[in-house]
RNA sequence: GCGGCUAUAGUUCAGUGGCAGAACGCCGCUCUGUGGCAGCGGAUGUCGUGGGUUCGAACCCCACUAGCCGCCCCA
């Protein structure tokens, strides 16, 4: 019978990793308590027409990868809607804000999540049709401050302390501002003007860029494009008073906390309801990703909440790729160390399993980490066993059941010695801590 | 979605038309209360799946599937 195996795209993910993605989302919380952010969790498939309207019916993302199908619910209101598995999770999170008057409190909401995305693309390293992202967003009423500059230097400056709190090595934030939706249109109409004339030496992809979503042509690596790319107009000059001012202060406030930046006029998001600042975290060469090197990416949207029928509420977001962070960590690691127990009890003979196990049950419940071998193995390979999974093995026999003393052995130090049953999880907890 | 590379033991791979291999790992014995070394022995397997060519296919041909690399796009 042929093996059933996990679908492309997907994967599971095993011990020992699965301890790597716990700390990767402890950190993460730690930190976005720090800063004030509560968590939020969406549904994993949402109405298929929140994307098209949030992330943009041109977009990649909404044309041409997304799981949808349609529902055959029994009640007339379920047949027939359009249901999507969620790309990613800020409409999500929007209309969820929008859907329980959140911006009646007038506070500004900070809100996290972590959790899977699905996307139909051909798999790659670091590249998945499920892949895991963390996230954060914030958002409000105008009055609350949602808008200001220091709430898009905040954000960063926490993801700067994420990545150096996580161990990422060598990381760089590239920064651009987009300009208000305004200052968007008015730019985008220019470079649709600029193109008109030159598109048709451009490549395919570029050409229908230049007609469905022009910002998206300063994206391209198209070579023999680059000439042309260089030659458009330049963001920079379509800024309004504010969009400027705005883009001004971000950097101040970056430079006063110390965050390294290089601004990147080219710097467009695909999506489309980015504004104004717009920005992404990058690895060097040689750290797991091949060319797929954006670690996570982010930018202000101030119109999301309004193309979704809500109330006007500026945001500012991020999404970090987990699995692309967790490979980085993976590349940037030393040599990994397994998880490690804090003692192997071997007993000698099948007769003192019992004992065995009674003692496990004990230094367990002291909160030490515990594997029990089998009497039925030869002592020889209780040894073998026990150096790979622990520092320290307890030969449990005759002898020690009897008279209370219980032979410890330290395979880092090649020592042995005798200690008291009483006292055996205070000395494993002890040599835990100094070593 | 487009282009390329790859698929053989648990793992890394060799094998280019004639008996399915190596290293590491695993199991056993030397060695039933002190392992890691050494010696000896053992099991590894629909050669990714399906079809074709051939006296004969892991090897040549076709299709499919999956992984990886690049592009597109994005995290």
């Amino acid at each position: 019978m042929a093996i059933i195996k996990a679908v492309r795209g997907t994967r599971d993910l095993l011990p020992p990793e699965t301890e790597l993605w716990n700390r990767v989302e402890a950190t993460a919380r730690s930190v976005f308590a720090r800063y004030g952010f509560g968590e939020i969790r969406t549904p994993l498939f949402e109405a298929t027409e929140l994307f098209a309207r949030g992330v943009g019916e041109e977009t990649d993302i909404v044309s041409k990868e997304m799981y949808t199908w349609e529902d055959r619910g029994r009640a007339e209101s379920d047949k027939g809607q359009s249901l999507t598995l969620r790309p990613e999770n800020t409409a999500g999170v929007v209309r969820a804000y929008i859907e329980h008057h959140l911006a009646d409190s007038g506070m500004l909401q900070k809100l996290f999540y972590i959790g899977p995305q699905f996307r139909r693309e051909r798999p790659q390293r670091g590249r998945y049709r499920q892949f895991w992202q963390i996230g954060a967003e914030v958002l409000g009423p105008q009055f609350s401050g949602s808008d200001s500059a220091l709430r898009d230097a905040e954000v960063l400056e926490m993801l700067a302390t994420l990545l150096n709190e996580l161990g990422i090595k060598g990381w760089r934030l590239a920064l651009n501002s987009v300009g208000s939706t305004d200052d968007r249109q008015r730019y985008s109409a220019a470079l649709r003007e600029a193109l008109q004339p030159v598109k048709h030496k451009m490549c395919e992809d570029n050409q229908r860029r230049a007609e469905t979503n022009p910002l998206r042509v300063l994206d391209s690596k198209e070579p023999n494009d680059q000439e042309i790319i260089d030659a458009l107009p330049k963001i920079g000059d379509f800024l309004g008073e504010d969009s400027r001012a705005h883009f001004e202060q971000v950097k101040a406030a970056l430079d006063a906390c110390g965050v390294p930046y290089t601004v990147d006029p080219r710097l467009v998001r695909g999506l489309d309801y980015y504004t104004r600042t717009t920005f992404e975290f990058t690895v060097p060469d040689g750290s797991g990703l091949g060319t797929q090197n954006a670690l996570l990416g982010g930018g202000r949207y101030d119109g999301l909440s309004e193309m979704l029928g809500g109330p006007k509420a500026p945001g500012i977001g991020f999404a970090i790729g987990e699995d692309r962070l967790i490979l980085t960590l993976l590349a940037q690691l030393e040599a990994k160390e397994p998880a490690r127990l804090d003692a192997f009890v071997a007993p000698m003979g099948v007769a003192q399993n019992p004992a065995a196990l009674k003692l496990a049950q004990e230094l367990r419940a002291a909160g030490l980490r515990i594997e029990v071998g089998d009497g039925a193995f030869r002592l020889r390979k209780s040894f073998e066993t026990a150096d790979k999974l622990a520092d320290k093995m307890i030969i449990v026999g005759e002898d020690e059941v009897n008279s209370g003393l219980f032979t410890v052995k330290t395979f880092s130090k090649g020592e042995q010695e005798k200690i008291p049953r009483a006292e055996l999880a205070e000395a494993l907890s002890f040599k835990k801590v100094s070593s």
